[in-house]
RNA sequence: GCGCCCGUAGCUCAGCGGAUCAGAGCAUCUGACUACGGAUCAGAAGGCCAGGGGUUCGAAUCCCUUCGGGCGCGCCA
């Protein structure tokens, strides 16, 4: 999708035929629009031209100037530099854009461009032999609002847990359990003592390593389905899973299926005799690997020695089964960085098979969370739980209600909103790949680009509304009205966001989104903050009415996009 | 050791197919009208864009290199 003042401006530029090699597409390519708009709505920088023309590109700009005839859009063409730039015509702009938008409402950013092409999408996917700690709130969150973003942009997302709920850390938990645990103990707070029992292990296997070829033989018979063995993991995991869907609820994040690990078990086998028979995979000190180096990576362990399966075994089981079920024509993994080498090992390994479709595989990284003294590992039990950071959060926002509107109703459903609202936010403040430093008050801000500024901006709106006391279908909305320069801005906000959505969209990054709308509030709380709008002449009234509905369009949708709930009152 | 990522204001981060690119927010300091919600707004202060080379008329942005931090490199996930 193309913005259609960039389709317009690039027509009359090749139209001058002042650059007889530009094509369109690049020409709305070479198209800026400048930070300042002092300097112009859209700007073309003509730089590049001079080569070719061997003119200087301030004479560029002024040959075009002169040669092109300007459509009613536009109302002022200015070489500044070696640039062209253009001026919208504002009151034809505002008009036009908020119109359009008032009519078709968020169906306005509904572009299609899935054409319901299926995406597989696989996130959050936590190891579930501990708690749910804030490290994997990153893959939960930007999953969940990818899931949202994908779809409203008109493709068809399957979004998977792909649960850890397999794998040799279950041997582990099952030989701590036997040695230090009990049923009692479990019975009173099992994911605490569970975890515990985790935490034990690990620090007893650094001065006993015997304990963990203990834990791989267990799992090695959990794997022939050692019936007790079973019983116990199944105990286990159901334990977690229930905890863990508590968290999903407070998060308010779904999936389409929740499949673990184990979910594939039935598929390894198969998946190492297709590997075998392909030649593909060998054996190297007794485990079977897939040799990867003529592609300058490491080999890939697919079979342990004592023929136990592995994350990459069921990785690629899983791959398989999903292709066949899904038929999906692009699948996504919502995983830190770590584990960057890892998916490209994986996906080579599925193109070896034959497969043309490995190629299409993307891995959606994302950076760590740090703790101040060092990296959080669960394994020592440095862990902050979600829990306890929502927890947290709903008491330091419902302090927050109580100090600032001790009246509202339903404090704490409002409470936990903002505080939920604030921790999502958190994570989409700044691009997924930097690296998180955990920090409370950070994470646990109400106040300057976050979640409840945004929420707050709209509970502002929804209160004008209120009081505006006419329904908005029987607005009539002159919007030629809208003549200062905050209305402007803000509409250009408004107008920018399609752009905005299609770039998070295709870059796979909820950034830009929050991004966005933090730009369209703070141009909305500056135009509330300079303007009235209820107690002025009619239809100026009604206008701003108008302009302040769409805004509030814009944040409800953008934050549903982002997972976050926008409370009418706060 | 090799590979990948990161390094921009005191802190957290944008900007990186070169120009219109020195920007936000937080923290600090000043201000804000009966006008509708001050979880807001306006302003001040704060940066050799880690250092050094190069390419270019022009580099935070591209290339090389050094330093700092993170991650990964076979029986974990």
């Amino acid at each position: 999708m193309s913005d259609r003042y960039k389709i317009i401006l690039a027509e009359e530029i090749i139209k001058t035929n002042c650059i007889p090699s530009l094509i369109p597409e690049h020409c709305i390519e070479l198209l800026e629009m400048p930070n300042d708009s002092n300097l112009g709505d859209y700007a073309l920088p003509c730089f590049n031209f001079s080569k070719t023309l061997k003119k200087n590109p301030q004479k560029i700009a002024e040959d075009l100037m002169n040669r092109m005839t300007l459509s009613s859009e536009f109302s002022e063409i200015k070489v500044i530099g070696g640039y062209l730039n253009f001026f919208l015509n504002k009151k034809l702009f505002i008009k036009d854009t908020l119109t359009e938008l008032l009519e078709k409402r968020e169906n306005y950013y509904k572009l299609n461009i899935g054409n319901n092409e299926t995406i597989l999408l696989e996130y959050s996917s936590p190891n579930i032999a501990k708690p749910f700690s804030v490290s994997h709130l990153r893959s939960t969150n930007i999953g969940n609002a990818l899931y949202k973003i994908l779809t409203f942009l008109g493709y068809h997302v399957i979004g998977i847990n792909h649960v850890g709920d397999w794998g040799t850390q279950f041997g582990k938990l099952i030989v701590a359990y036997k040695r230090w645990g009990s049923a009692d103990f479990l019975k009173k707070d099992p994911i605490k003592n569970l975890f515990n029992l985790y935490v034990q292990f690990h620090k007893e296997a650094e001065t006993n390593p015997s304990l963990v070829d203990e834990a791989r033989e267990v799992f090695k018979k959990m794997e022939e389905k050692d019936a007790a063995l079973i019983d116990l993991w199944k105990w286990f995991t159901t334990v977690y899973l229930n905890d863990f869907k508590r968290i999903y609820d407070a998060l308010d994040v779904k999936f389409d299926h929740i499949t673990g690990e184990s979910f594939y078990n039935n598929h390894v086998a198969s998946i190492i005799e297709l590997l075998e028979s392909k030649n593909i995979a060998k054996i190297n000190e007794g485990a079977l690997i897939v040799d990867l180096a003529a592609f300058d990576m490491p080999p890939l362990l697919v079979k342990k020695s004592d023929a136990s399966s592995l994350y990459a075994t069921r990785d690629l089981a899983a791959l398989l089964y999903r292709k066949k079920e899904y038929k999906f024509s692009k699948i996504l993994y919502v995983v830190g960085s770590e584990q960057k080498l890892y998916f490209k090992q994986l996906f080579k390994t599925i193109e070896l098979l034959g497969f043309e479709w490995g190629k299409s595989c993307t891995h959606i990284d994302f950076g760590l969370f740090h703790f101040k003294d060092g990296k959080m590992a669960s394994r020592t039990g440095n862990i902050v739980e979600l829990e306890k950071v929502i927890t947290k959060a709903n008491e330091l926002a419902l302090q927050t209600i109580n100090e600032k509107n001790p009246d509202l109703e339903d404090k704490e459903i409002v409470a936990e909103k903002v505080a939920i609202g604030a921790i999502k936010f958190s994570d989409f403040s700044s691009k997924r790949i930097k690296d998180v430093l955990f920090d409370w008050n950070e994470m646990l801000r109400f106040d300057g680009e976050t979640g409840p500024y945004l929420q707050y901006t709209n509970v502002r709106i929804l209160s004008l509304l209120r009081k505006y006391e006419k329904d908005i279908e029987d607005l009539d909305c002159e919007f030629s009205k809208l003549e200062t320069i905050d209305e402007f801005l803000l509409v250009k906000e408004l107008y920018n966001f399609r752009t905005i959505l299609v770039k998070a969209a295709s870059e796979y990054e909820p950034y830009y989104i929050a991004k966005g709308l933090i730009d369209i509030a703070k141009r909305y709380n500056k135009f509330y903050t300079s303007h009235q709008i209820l107690k002025v002449k009619k239809s100026i009234a009604e206008a701003r009415i108008g302009l302040s509905y769409c805004t509030h369009i814009i944040l409800n949708l953008g934050l549903s996009l982002l997972g976050i709930q926008a409370p009418s009152q706060m």
